[in-house]
DNA sequence: TATGCCTTTATTTTT
DNA sequence: TAAAGGCATA
């Protein structure tokens, strides 16, 4: 007997059962961490169904595919898939990308515009600053693409930053008064190469929506429900664009939790949330409170941490569960030994209490720290997977393979044709490419059309030689579009790859690395293969290359088949947002890491990474464990460490110390041991030590193991020893040239240097500072 | 024009 | 430390 959907709810407690019988007219749920959200979510979607609302007027904004897919899933399985199918669930950016594909003519973009990714930004970002002859010191393409994006974020055009003195000035003082310019440039070349990146796939929305009332009322017409999860994370772009679709019916209901709220960096707006009883009229608030994820000691040991912050609404989370183990705090001497600890006590538990790797995971807030963590967990065998990072459709090979396909889809969209016009390499060269550029902005025409025109334009002062090799390439590209109009995506992604060369090429490389990336280019078809056949089963088409496109540009590394083998997880926080793990590691504890150095300058910073923290420690089930060091490698060196304040902001009481905390580590007086004398403004400036006495011990075993671990030292290591001990007359060796032995010895301190006589690689001047030589003789 | 070595530079988080 | 860009050389 199949569970209809009153069943369903009877499973729900009193404060998730209103907000999901909820009908008409705008309601908030504030849903604390492990309340049941996605429940309370899917429930009501099936409900609003059962109740006879059609699918295809529901629409659900999720913050990730995954998250969209999983609930779609647990509807359907409520529902039955044929009617779950009708429901428009997804991203904001996958959603309006759908939209805007069948509205794009009336913005002047063609329907199989490209999608851009940051990458693609930045670099044509790079070439503007380059071509305007801007300084690129001052003009910084990172800086300018996240300055770019704010505005399109806040729905400041080009011509709105024009007449908003505020904005110039600020950047007139930031010393960067051609931001403007910069700007302009950067969206007409978008437009012109039919590309959006990802803020245009909101802000063009917004466009579509305020300059095209007809289209506005279909859209409120067709979605006369809308729930949108997540919603503190929302920036003003998608504010306006649930406002506007939710006017008619009024039928909006958000659901989130202030304090997760992660993302104000890339422009999302905490005030959304804190404010959406004022934005609509006749609000219904719901809140969530019970926790059913985590034990006692972790909700309370979370909600004394955001006690800290100032922003934020009332809230209560508690907890049926069990008190749970303390926290444990431990901390380490370096990084490499935090890793070791961690996968030792990973090893331990899954021994002592029979778990699966699955059951933990390890949450760090850079991806640069996974390192330590990897390395420690390949040394005990443990199975690991990382999210995000450098996620599988960034890596070159695969974006070398969407670059043909993306220009045989859209020959306009340029940053896919810079990248593989020349790879592999086929001799249209820096300077050829230039002279097209140069022609194509002239005649405000894409570098493609200029290519298939080329014969047209004999002031292009190209030789005939290269001519020939551009024809080729627009002739080989021409072939890949015609072959698209009758064969599936995959054929032809499959005849890309082997025509174009980059199978070729790697096969020649035959490095392992060439290998993997081959492996790589396989899986990308693969994927191409499933997605083909998967549009089949949904829809009965074969998926097109521009579908195909789109949802890889949209996709996450959270998307990703995950596989069904037993791993250990790894992630960012970020990215941890919305899981749950019954053993959860954070590590990295440390000030100027978490709460990151970045992230201090002011009061709302702060409170983030405080929420972030929250976020990590709310994830945790059964137990939570925090890990910092005494000093880790930083921009490629050591660098001291104190812990973070979050841990001292936990209520002590559900803590437990594997280490006692107020030892602080006796720093050694490098200073004194490389100038001979202590510099003493440095010492000045530490903090006093506390109560219990310094523990010298410590820091010598640290640096006694650090010198194992890497023979010949760091930098200032090297520099400390080898400055004072080396002389004429020793023999040394060289990581890249070898064994020598040192002829004489000048300059005095950091500039030390030695003359060194190689047994292959002749005479060699080296500054000791940063030689990597051992003593071996 | 292509390659390889050297120097520089950046490391906060990502749809 | 590692990646990426720049410069010099063939």
């Amino acid at each position: 007997m199949k569970k209809n959907i009153q069943d369903y709810i009877a499973e729900l407690n009193s404060a998730q059962k209103e907000p999901t019988l909820h009908k008409e007219g705008p309601m908030i749920v504030i849903a604390g961490a492990g309340s049941g959200k996605t429940r309370v979510l899917t429930y009501r979607i099936a409900y609003l169904m059962s109740e006879g609302v059609d699918a295809f007027n529901i629409l659900s904004l999720t913050f990730t595919n995954k998250a969209a897919r999983e609930m779609k899933g647990r509807i359907a399985a409520i529902v039955g898939n044929s009617e779950a199918k009708n429901l428009w669930m997804g991203t904001f950016h996958s959603i309006f990308a759908k939209i805007l594909r069948i509205e794009a003519d009336k913005l002047g973009y063609p329907s199989n515009f490209t999608i851009y990714d940051t990458q693609d930004s930045q670099r044509l970002i790079s070439s503007i600053i380059k071509e305007k002859g801007l300084d690129k010191d001052v003009y910084k393409y990172k800086q300018v693409q996240s300055r770019i994006s704010s505005f399109k974020n806040s729905l400041i055009t080009v011509k709105a930053y024009y007449q908003n003195g505020e904005l110039q000035e600020a950047d007139a003082m930031a010393k960067r008064p051609r931001i403007g310019e910069i700007y302009q440039e950067y969206v007409e070349r978008c437009f012109k190469a039919g590309a959006m990146d990802f803020d245009d796939l909101l802000l063009r929305t917004n466009e579509l929506l305020t300059r095209f009332p007809e289209v506005l009322a279909k859209y409120q017409n067709r979605f006369r429900y809308i729930l949108v999860d997540e919603y503190q994370d929302t920036n003003h772009s998608q504010y306006l664009i649930v406002k506007a679709l939710s006017d008619k019916f009024q039928n909006i209901c958000v659901v989130g939790d202030d304090a997760q709220s992660i993302y104000a960096f890339r422009g999302a707006n905490i005030n959304n949330i804190l404010n959406f009883q004022k934005d609509y009229h006749g609000v219904k608030m719901y809140r969530l409170e019970q926790n059913y994820r985590s034990t006692k000691n972790i909700v309370e040991a979370a909600n004394s941490v955001i006690e800290h912050n100032k922003t934020k609404l009332d809230k209560d989370v508690w907890t049926h569960n069990e008190d749970g183990g303390k926290i444990k705090v431990n901390r380490l001497v370096t990084d490499g030994e935090e890793g070791r600890y961690v996968a030792s006590s990973i090893f331990e538990n899954k021994m002592e209490h029979q778990l699966n790797n699955g059951d933990f995971a390890i949450l760090y807030r850079t991806n640069a720290q996974s390192r330590a963590m990897e390395d420690a967990l390949r040394k005990r065998d443990i199975p690991y997977r990382i999210y995000g990072g450098l996620s599988f459709y960034q890596r070159k090979e695969i974006k070398d393979v969407l670059a043909y396909l993306r220009i045989l889809v859209n020959p306009a969209d340029e940053e896919a044709l810079k990248r593989v016009i020349n790879y592999p390499a086929r001799g249209i060269g820096q300077t050829t490419l230039e002279k097209l550029t140069i022609t194509a902005n002239h005649y405000k025409r894409s570098i493609f059309e200029v290519m298939q025109n080329i014969q047209k334009l004999p002031e292009l002062k190209i030789n005939s030689g290269t001519r020939t090799k551009l024809d080729n390439f627009v002739t080989m590209i021409q072939s890949f579009q015609i072959m698209n109009q009758n064969a599936n995506a995959f054929e032809v992604a499959e005849h890309v790859a082997k025509k174009t060369g980059l199978l070729q090429e790697l096969k020649k490389d035959g490095t392992p690395e060439g290998v993997a990336r081959l492996e790589n280019i396989e899986e990308l078809l693969n994927g191409v293969k499933d997605f083909v056949e998967e549009q089949k089963e949904l829809d009965g088409t074969t998926g097109s290359l521009a579908e195909f496109l789109e949802d890889v540009a949209l996709a996450t590394d959270l998307d990703q088949d995950t596989g069904d083998d037993d791993r250990v997880a790894l992630m960012t926080i970020h990215l941890s947002k919305g899981l749950e793990f019954p053993y959860l590691y954070i590590v990295g504890l440390e000030e100027d890491l978490f709460p990151s150095a970045m992230s201090m300058n002011t009061r709302s910073e702060l409170e983030e990474e405080r929420r972030l923290f929250y976020v990590a420690l709310t994830r945790a089930e059964k137990q939570a464990y925090l890990t910092y060091t005494q000093s880790r490698y930083r921009w490629g060196k050591l660098v001291d460490c104190e812990p973070s304040r979050f841990i001292e902001e936990i209520d002590e009481k559900y803590l437990e110390y594997l280490t006692p905390i107020h030892e602080r580590r006796y720093k050694p007086m490098i200073d004194a041991d490389i100038f001979g004398e202590v510099d003493k403004s440095k010492l000045r400036l530490k903090k006093p030590v506390s109560g219990t006495p310094p523990k010298r011990f410590d820091s010598e075993a640290a640096s006694r193991k650090l010198r194992k671990i890497k023979p010949g030292g760091g930098a200032s290591n090297t520099a400390n020893n080898l400055g004072t001990t080396l002389e004429a007359g020793n023999i040394v060796e060289h990581i890249r040239f070898g064994k020598g032995k040192v002829v004489r010895l000048e300059g005095v301190g950091g500039d030390k240097k030695a003359e060194i006589l190689f047994e292959n690689g002749g005479l060699k001047k080296l500054l000791l500072r940063f030689a990597k030589l051992n003593v071996i003789g």
